[in-house]
DNA sequence: GGCCGCATTGAAAGCGCTTACACAAAGCGC
DNA sequence: GCGCTTTGTGTAAGCGCTTTCAATGCGGCC
């Protein structure tokens, strides 16, 4: 019923296979036959059928995202970098969004499936090994967006520094009695942020007291990374006696510094009087909130893991390369800068 | 070099039909064959190619999504919606995510795609007359959701009962001086929540100040719904003599709402002391800075209109439905609620 | 023993497109 | 005018799967 390239062919009194070249770009193809077939095509309004053409050319342009929602914002963001690259190249997005941690796996076999999409993009999912031999085994290209294996394309920030930066960000501001907003320990990024934080206190030689470091352990499908985690936690920590609360406190992702500054508020602190804080990430809500924090630049890491990843589908076979960003504090209220401007 | 039917059926002694039968669990397959037929694709590593089924069976289990992304929150709240209920019949999801709403017709066509997606779902995109015909040439399963037609199925909310509800409620507060902070003409929920209030304001016999309407007239292309905008927005109403200002604003979207919020403060108002404010959608943000909104049922939204266009995907041919939603009155802070808690 | 009906399987024709190969016609230099 | 390349087009073989139709073999029945 639908208009296929025999229709046309049989309008314009020629081959399918000079049809078909006509909407290739054949150069071998005369000005007038080519003109012919576009009128005809369009005068029947024929559109090319995508799973037919994905069968022959044995590609589908099609690009797949494995994303867990976790921060919706961040996701939202890398997303959008994606997409800004994929429609200059006329590949289609296909989205596996995971609610939580623990639905990946399921959604990473749905993209894997042999001639849904060309490449993949996978977000925020800590590679394990049993994961590293099911994507090496579907042999198909990937890049790993805020995540890192060696044997994949990756584009990272990098946390360690982040989290120094964090601590000493708040050292040079006078801070010793610093406490530190945790996820689970399941948490690469987290991980890496309290090592980069630990290292800034062994520098400054300043002790850490372990009772100021807290683990969300609310929200574990998250792994933590929710306002009432950080909620929680900054409650844990309010509830020490006066002389050993933080006077400052480094939250490893803005949703939950977000929420600690609520706990901080219900329990009349003033911040950054009483209390100065800073998270991680720049999400959409903290410059609005004055909330210092670590911008990443997840845009721009949409963009280039989507640019590698269409590198990798052109060239398969070179060695997986490496992309470290590097988080840039960006100081507000919370550490005392003054008001800033809404942008 | 992948693996084929051809492959197993060659192992497995049976002929490519038998194995096609066995994976479209066919009732007329020997237990033996299937056990054989099974174990050898098991040994082998198959997956079915999708492209290729897709052009046999001529459907490809794929399903699209249109959504502009101006607030990114809600946009992947129905995206989270649409998900879940993807998983469960294993759909996956197309998303064409459009920057401005200027690139939404382009999106648009890519989605159009004969054998690219079998139904598609288009967000928050007026249906002007050419769209109209343009999707409805393409005799596609298509479902709107914060949109409206009359000739395809909707999922809608009813802002002229929120923009109503919402003078209703600042009026119950004792408020006649209220300001109204609109985005762009062109926007529809827009125009119908500023019906609401206008209808609310004659009901309730108080006359609307024209000064105290303010059209966002910054972020053009997002139609005005911006931080800035409503930033901007509101610094208008706040330069007029101090007489003549409102005693509270109705801000058309959450996200004007905040930054109606900020210029407040930034001209040393107290919220809701000196003002009181309401807003509408109930982003993320909103519980977290105490603003009194309209909840949007976002995630049920997607759901739903997924569960439509899955029906009619299975039944093209019945009326189109309209479901409304009803926006929900949230009381917070900004209208004087006590601290409300962290969920 | 012959016939029928059923369960099981295979052969083959698509689905709509791309592309290798073949071939005719046209252009070129000599 | 000859062989040569170049240009334009058609033929047909896939791509990997689904599905119709027909064939086979089997037990059961009279």
């Amino acid at each position: 019923m639908s208009v296929t390239i025999y229709d046309i062919a049989e309008h314009a009194r020629v081959s399918i296979a000079t049809v078909s070249r006509v909407f290739n770009e054949h150069p071998r193809v005369s000005e007038a036959t080519r003109r012919r077939v576009f009128r005809v095509a369009d005068e029947l309004g024929y559109e090319p059928h995508a799973s037919a053409q994905s069968l022959a050319r044995k590609n589908t342009q099609i690009v797949s995202a494995v994303v867990p929602m976790m921060t919706s914002f961040f996701f939202m963001e890398v997303l959008r970098g994606m997409q800004d690259r994929l429609d200059e190249s006329d590949h289609d997005l296909l989205v596996y969004a995971a609610r939580t941690l623990d639905r990946v796996d399921g959604q990473l076999a749905r993209a894997l499936q042999r001639g849904r999409a060309d490449g993949m993009l996978l977000a925020s999912t800590p590679i394990t090994p049993s994961r590293a031999r099911r994507l090496a085994a579907s042999r198909r290209p990937l890049v790993l967006v805020d995540s890192y294996h060696e044997d994949f394309d990756s584009v990272t920030i990098d946390n360690v520094r982040g989290g120094a930066d964090a601590v000493r960000h708040l050292l040079a501001r006078g801070h010793e009695r610093i406490g530190l907003l945790l996820p689970l320990a399941e948490s690469v990024p987290g991980r890496d942020r309290l090592d980069g934080a630990r290292q800034a206190f062994r520098e400054a030689d300043v002790d850490l007291d372990p009772q100021l470091v807290v683990r969300a352990e609310w929200d574990t499908e998250m792994h933590g990374f929710t306002r009432y985690a950080g909620y929680r936690a900054m409650q844990q920590l309010l509830a020490l006696p006066a002389s050993e609360r933080p006077t400052a406190v480094f939250a490893c992702a803005d949703v939950m510094a977000l929420g600690a500054l609520r706990a901080a508020r219900e329990a009349g602190l003033s911040v950054p009087g009483d209390l100065e804080v800073v998270g991680f990430d720049d999400i959409e809500s903290s410059a609005y909130v004055g909330l210092t924090t670590f911008r990443q630049p997840m845009v721009e890491m949409g963009t280039l893991a989507t640019e590698l990843l269409l590198r990798r589908m052109r060239e398969p076979d070179t060695e997986p390369s490496h992309t470290v960003f590097a988080p840039r504090l960006v100081v507000r209220e919370t550490t005392g800068a003054a008001t800033t401007a809404l942008a």
